[in-house]
DNA sequence: AACGATTGCGGGAACGTTCCCAAAAATGCA
DNA sequence: TGCATTTTTGGGAACGTTCCCGCAATCGTT
């Protein structure tokens, strides 16, 4: 009979009956003492109990408590692509927060595809995860909805659609901190670059933009306005059309940062520099705008506050605000300087 | 009875239980059809459980099959760091290369600390993964040793130990390529920023460098080597640091794109530009250096091709080769050209 | 000291699958 | 047609955990 004890030790996982048996107590005993959600008692019989978990090498089999709590402790992240350091950030520090609160991030991407955001939302729903994080809403879009109604928990982030609970950043505030910033420094002339009309978050930067102008008793030329995709290729190509116009702008501020390194890109095939000709803000900043040749300015978004809020809301049975707004800041450099006569 | 059918209905899941009792087949019969594993079977009984499960909406509780089959389909996936777009771009076809074998693909970061590299794996295998990828591979490190002994399936991408299966670039070609693309622009005195030595990938490279050098009769001189930690800051001190030398390199070859970026920034503080006074080889080929303004020569690397050989690798009882290869390509641009006498 | 209230514990039934095994059905062959 | 062989089927026991429930032990109060 011990032989077949130290077989088993040496042969299968070490299990919560095998815990028992050397603690000499229940399973039931030994699960409730080890559940990390119930208040961790100090009582002697506990201690024993977790001395001999710790001395076996017990670990729970997570698909077995899966099945029988119905929570994997596990929880989806829908985003667009990784490879935009912008969804890394948040990824990564949505990462941190599940981890804080005993959970596990898994990530989906869909190319910013409506149509993979539904197959990467059932993958991460037939995954069983407890809840999901989406940065792909769409203004007007159905799928929330969708989602809603299938009882499935989420929040947004970054984005929101006005109905759903979401954790974003201030893009209001952060357009108007970016286009005061080039107000202040004596520009006029502003041009900006938009994002995807689908996305609130390059909706609410507009609007901050325009409200800066308008305070300033500044134009909003509708030739100043050329629209992006976020990517760094459309950057490029807004920027040319910006520079081809008549009476171009002096200082551009792009929705993004991606779409600021190709507006760089169009500033210089026009032969034109930064900060010299053109001044330059982006937004997001990513670690890569503070080491390229000519520093950007940029709007950094505090991504770890926006993970730690989406979380809350997530988890949140009744929150008291559906929508968490996070203020952003404005970080100067080298590509804004006041506009040369 | 009917009654209560609808209302199980309405309530819970779907079971499979409930699926073979509304096709009059037994649960095990059920479980036999819809294991996508066995070959699927055409026969009429099998058509008919195939509608009616799709008719009620099954799906598979993938905790309820983990826990009977010992396996959770799910691969984890450890990574320095998503915010490195060579990191996200393997990861992103890592997770493909998974769905394609119908597995899913988790991510867990480490910031290239050993530390964080084995609670990043603990916490991956708690979580009951069939397989580990590492691309956090140090040379001569007992990591691997170690989960060997535990018995834990693992392969290395992108570096390798010399000792466990791992699918990686070709890095001592890539390094050559490089390389002797600056020589057949007529560079001679070439300046290499290397990597980390503990990362074989850089090494790899950096003897790439050497051979291309002495196959052409030229010193590798130790002043024109600077070292790195693949990051853009160090990728910034290394370039300073071989322009500041006497006899200073008329050309770079950096590691990987991220030092690059860095070595650019230090040549247009240094008041020089690129590719006028300096050409400048990067390692990768992520998206955004073809966007730069002067556009980056690089080193694509096929990460489709080693997520795919990763997977086999990890799978596969008895590899051919326990060490995969692939090839990668010099993409000439705007930022290397001859040598101004 | 006696009594109700609280707390702690163990037995055992789930959770939804898979998979072994024996039995039944279908098939092949003489 | 009869028999041996293959294929298909259903019953039921796992997999490892959680959690309900009844019972015993402890506690506080009068």
């Amino acid at each position: 009979m011990s032989e077949s004890v130290s077989e088993e030790k040496i042969k299968g996982r070490v299990t919560l009956h095998d815990v028992a048996r050397a603690a000499g107590v229940s399973k039931s005993t030994v699960s409730r003492v080890l559940d990390d959600r119930l208040p961790q008692s100090d009582s002697p019989k506990a201690r024993h109990v977790r001395d001999i978990a710790a001395k076996l090498g017990y670990v729970r089999d997570l698909s077995a408590a899966a099945l029988r709590r119905g929570t994997t402790g596990q929880i989806g992240v829908i985003v667009p692509r990784l490879t935009d350091t912008v969804m890394a950030m948040l990824y990564e520090a949505l990462a941190r927060a599940a981890a804080r609160a005993g959970q596990f991030a898994i990530v989906a991407t869909t190319d910013d595809n409506p149509e993979a955001t539904r197959s990467a939302a059932d993958a991460l729903i037939r995954r069983g995860v407890d809840g999901l994080i989406l940065t792909t809403a769409r203004k007007g879009d159905a799928f929330t909805d969708e989602l809603r109604d299938r009882g499935v928990r989420f929040a947004l982030a970054l984005r929101h659609n006005g109905a759903s609970r979401a954790a974003i950043g201030d893009d209001d505030l952060g357009g108007y901190l970016a286009t005061r910033h080039l107000i202040d420094l004596g520009h006029r002339r502003i041009g900006l670059i938009t994002g995807p009309q689908y996305a609130t978050s390059a909706l609410g930067r507009q609007r901050g933009y325009q409200r800066a102008m308008m305070e300033a008793g500044y134009d909003v030329r509708p030739e100043w306005i050329a629209p992006s995709d976020f990517s760094m290729a459309a950057g490029e190509g807004a920027a040319r059309e910006l520079l081809e116009r008549p009476n171009r702008p002096t200082a551009i501020f792009a929705v993004n940062d991606n779409t600021a390194i190709g507006a760089l890109s169009a500033i210089a095939a026009h032969g034109l520099s930064v900060p010299g000709d053109i001044s330059l803000v982006g937004y997001n900043d990513i670690p890569l705008v503070s080491r390229l040749p000519v520093a950007l300015t940029s709007v950094r978004v505090p991504f770890d506050q926006i993970a730690e809020a989406a979380l809350q809301l997530l988890f949140d049975d009744k929150p008291e605000t559906p929508v968490r707004r996070i203020s952003p800041t404005l970080i100067p450099r080298a590509s804004s300087r006041p506009p040369t006569p």
